[in-house]
DNA sequence: TGTCAAGAGGATTTCGATATTGCGCGGCAA
DNA sequence: TTGCCGCGCAATATCGAAATCCTCTTGACA
């Protein structure tokens, strides 16, 4: 017990973890042959599960020439963010419009969890800690549940999952540019819960921005050394 | 040759036409054994096929119970008209604030083709021809092709995809309502060549609205006989 | 020396069969 | 009659090998 339902869906839980967390780096070739040493299974299986990466767009597909985990470039960072930008700010402003209080308690609670939580890793304090990224994620995805529209919602937080590829790669961001992400977050949750949309779409657009800004400096650093 | 790369894809292609025709009814189960005999090939395959129509959200599929053609519903369509107006007509807006002469003539080319173009096929005058569906799709994909932000215009073309399965269950649509189809293209490509990326927009969501109620209403016909 | 063709090797794609899972029918006991 | 347990069938998920395709190398020929 404990697993998964089935085997392809455990091969694409796995995989997707590995490439978020970044133990496998975007560019990366993945040969059959590993995957199915690394996950015990057959390539149908290993198939199955690299075709769910590919419909979310971690992992592009070549006909006959197999997978790769997605490369990154700066100027996919650009297009991201600001499809970022328009979409999840149209996905938010519907969730300030349509919100009730059960959304507005668990947008509190998601926000207190993320403001108690610790931006490094004690063991590792060059990367961010798994804690924050899970209770970063959570926060925001509460920011946009209470959007009626499934569509609109689940394309937004699909795009949050494409942009969690970059922020990987980018040290605590809070050090760079001398940044206050918590004041960011604060100033999200008390615009959203006055009902103001607009100031609220406003903030997060910057809160996108400021994030992108920091990665592709930190990207640029990176492919010159 | 003709043929595509693999055989995955030419699964894909045929069953995505399939379903696009009408030849399967949304919410039929999909087989294995059926589909392996009617595509000539193996499970796999197969799987690989349905695999991929259900990143694009033409299929489901439930672990352990197989795959079928994703249900119409008239929320569901409601759900995906909203989706529609916001992103379609956000994409729009940058399709035309970025178009230059070249997206400009190709559309009034796409536009042409489409108004010369007969709605009702000769042999079977309910249903809508297949190459006006055909013109009309270029058309809307021509008014779109100068979005420079390649997510989000992908994305807007993937809804409009799936409304296509809502589309093809409604008779030629200018019967309805005394709708006047044709002249609503004519404004939209008017208010585009004009740079009145408001008045364009505001065009096409009553477009996307209009349709709507004509295949809701077709819908309720159909549901309750 | 440069170009092209043929072949070996490696990787992906496809196959057919086997293992596993879910569902329904029938029997048995209360 | 009703409810529950277990067996059998059908469909899906998985496997491992065979077939196919791409690439890189080697060698011959102009």
């Amino acid at each position: 017990m404990g697993g998964t339902a089935t085997r392809g869906e455990q091969v694409y839980v796995l995989l997707r973890a590995d490439i978020l967390s970044g133990r496998v780096l975007p560019g990366t070739k993945l040969r059959f042959a590993d995957l199915t040493t690394r996950y015990d299974c057959s390539t149908s299986v290993v198939r199955e599960g690299l075709s769910r990466l590919t419909e979310q767009g971690l992992v592009q597909s070549e006909p006959q020439h197999g997978f790769r985990v997605t490369p990154v470039s700066e100027d996919d960072l650009e297009d991201l963010t600001t499809a970022r930008c328009e979409l999840e700010g149209l996905v938010l402003r519907m969730s300030i419009e349509h919100g009730d209080i059960a959304w507005e308690s668990a947008l509190v609670a998601a926000h207190h969890a993320l403001d108690r939580t610790a931006m490094e890793s004690d063991g590792d304090p060059v990367v961010m800690s798994e804690e924050w990224t899970q209770a970063h994620s959570r926060f925001h995805g509460a920011l946009l549940a209470a959007c009626p529209n499934h569509r609109l919602r689940t394309m937004a937080l699909s795009l949050r999952d494409a942009a969690e590829l970059y922020r990987r790669w980018s040290g605590p961001i809070g050090h760079d540019q001398h940044r206050d992400v918590r004041g960011e977050h604060r100033a999200l949750v008390g615009a959203a819960l006055r009902g103001d949309a607009a100031e609220a779409v406003r903030l997060l657009e910057d809160h996108l921005r400021r994030t992108t800004r920091a990665l592709g400096a930190r990207e640029h650093a990176m492919s010159t050394r």
